[in-house]
RNA sequence: GGGCCAUUAGCUCAGGCGGCAGAGCACCUGACUUUCAAUCAGGGCGUCGGAGGUUCGAGUCCUCCAUGGCUCACCA
């Protein structure tokens, strides 16, 4: 590669970052860092109406978020800035303008409403929806005219009615288009700012970008900006088109399939790893079997070349494993520190607590992390540590408190545990086993019912655990409550 | 409707030059354990979208069809 290699992410800011331009945003970083290029970041904030300052900011953080970092752009700066189109207008109106001197690109007077009606009118009669070039040639008296009727142009490009246009494209391989499709498209509009089709290769050639890598859908965009490429006797970078991620019924993803932006996943207690991880295997795979898959793994492995071409229809349960995955390996200290915000969230502890019981809240998460496959479920999982629960599992009182002895074994263990000397994991272990012995009974059968008792659940970390993290004073409490609470529920 | 892209197990994907269909997730079973999870060990007879064709031989090459997606905006 003779250049060094520039490719940048393009959103436009009108909605919060979605999980097809996360990944687009992740390809991008990836094939720069395994070159050694450069990752930019530019906001297409060309759409006046739908553009909003907001939106621009959530997708920064999101992409920060994720800790897809970008070496140039908003917030970062460099040689090549503005990085907002919005305020690269003078640009844009210094190229068409070189266009329509050359004779390339021409006004259209013709009015939205007539182009909507001629559209409509073609397609009920079963034609394309071709823009027909009757503004090329138009007289001065009609430009006069149209100008005295107060109409305000737009320009188009001038597009060759035969031959065809290739697109090379890094992950299809050659694709032919026939000019024939194409219309004289618009590269201006009526309000003075460019369309996509035009800002986007003024920035791209202005930038120095050297290969665009970007969703599926642009495909069909391509050989319209070839032209304007050549129009403006720019050199054409390579270009790549990633497939895209659909929903699970195969239709295009939307708010109505559950979360699609990445703020969502984050809400529902993803990791950025986890999402990452995904990302990287939607659509790309590994020479190996290998599945968790870290940002600079990738980076090493990383090739255009294995990308796939078939839409991917994204899987929550997958996600759902790695973030599972990630929750227990990752270091324990950030798990603790991600989880407490959702603790915090449901009210489960408050922001003082969760700085002064830091080193307790961590203990549990230790214990607790192997079970839950997201931050919220795990925040849910360990609640009973910091508050009293109103409701026993209905399925752990038939199997567990409806026995014959039940209220009387947990009586009998709490008057063991508050008699220990040491309250450690194995002193009460011992003192469940040498009681549950005694009685001829196995351990089982205390055990059990002491969990119901003072997690309200049957299922958790191992019981010893619980008993001592959970403390003396309020396992004994718990365990008597129970008893009480059976004695008054489950009639014999 | 036109153009373009795609179609391998329920889902994500591997299968350079045509030569006996694979992995991960999910699912089921077993082991371990105080429960659940984790972990380990097992479990897949898929008309490789369909039909033709080329070939000794096709998931792999060619043609047609079907299905899905993208696009044909003064959106990006």
């Amino acid at each position: 590669m003779p250049n060094k290699v520039r490719v940048r992410f393009a959103p436009s800011p009108t909605g919060s970052l979605h999980i097809g331009g996360a990944r687009t945003a992740l390809f991008n970083l990836l094939f720069a860092r395994h070159n050694k290029g450069t990752f930019i970041l530019r906001i297409e904030d060309t759409d006046t109406e739908r553009s909003t300052e907001e939106s621009a900011s959530q997708i920064v953080r999101s992409l920060k978020w994720l800790g897809l970092d970008w070496d140039e752009g908003p917030e970062k700066g460099g040689e090549y800035g503005p990085y907002f189109q919005s305020q690269r207008l003078e640009l844009y109106k210094r190229e068409v303008q070189k266009l329509l001197d050359e004779g390339k690109a021409y006004y259209c007077y013709c009015t939205p409403e007539e182009l909507k009606e001629r559209r409509e009118a073609a397609l009920k009669s079963g034609k394309a929806p071709r823009y027909d070039g009757r503004c090329r040639n138009l007289s001065s008296e009609q430009i006069a005219k149209f100008k005295a009727e107060g109409r305000k142009p737009t320009i188009r490009l001038k597009v060759p009615e035969q031959g065809q246009t290739e697109v090379y494209d890094l992950i299809r391989g050659k694709v032919v288009f026939e000019n024939s499709v194409l219309d004289d498209f618009i590269i201006f509009k009526s309000n003075g700012v460019p369309t996509y089709n035009f800002a986007c290769v003024v920035d791209d050639h202005a930038m120095e970008m050297t290969h665009i890598i970007r969703a599926e859908e642009h495909l069909s965009n391509t050989p319209k900006q070839i032209h304007v490429y050549n129009a403006l006797g720019y050199e054409l970078p390579q270009f790549a088109h990633v497939p895209m991620i659909l929903a699970p019924d195969r239709s295009k993803l939307s708010k109505r399939h559950g979360a699609t932006s990445v703020e969502e996943f984050r809400d529902q207690g993803y990791l950025a790893e986890s999402i990452i991880n995904y990302l990287t295997l939607l659509g790309w795979s590994p020479e190996g079997n290998e599945e968790i898959f870290g940002l600079d793994k990738t980076i090493e492995e990383f090739s255009l070349k294995r990308v796939n071409k078939t839409a991917a229809i994204y899987d929550v349960k997958k996600l759902t494993w790695i973030n599972g995955h990630y929750l227990r390996e990752l270091d324990l200290d950030y798990i603790t520190k991600q989880v407490i915000p959702f603790m915090i969230k449901k009210g489960i502890i408050d922001e003082q607590q969760s700085k002064e019981d830091y080193e307790y809240i961590k203990k549990i998460v230790d214990v607790s992390r192997d079970r839950a496959k997201t931050l919220d479920e795990l925040a849910d999982t360990i609640a009973f540590f910091f508050k009293d629960f109103d409701e026993y599992e209905e399925k752990g009182i038939r199997k567990h408190f409806s026995k014959e002895n039940a209220a009387e074994l947990l009586t009998k263990g709490a008057e063991v545990l508050e008699n220990l000397q040491e309250f450690t994991h194995d002193t009460t272990e011992k003192a469940f086993r040498d009681l549950t012995g005694s009685l001829g009974l196995k351990a089982a059968a205390l055990i059990h019912p002491t969990r119901l008792a003072i997690t309200g659940r049957t299922i958790g970390p191992g019981l010893f655990d619980i008993i001592v993290l959970l403390g003396r004073e309020k396992v004994v409490e718990r365990m008597k409550k129970a008893a009480e609470w059976i004695n008054e529920n489950i009639s014999k």
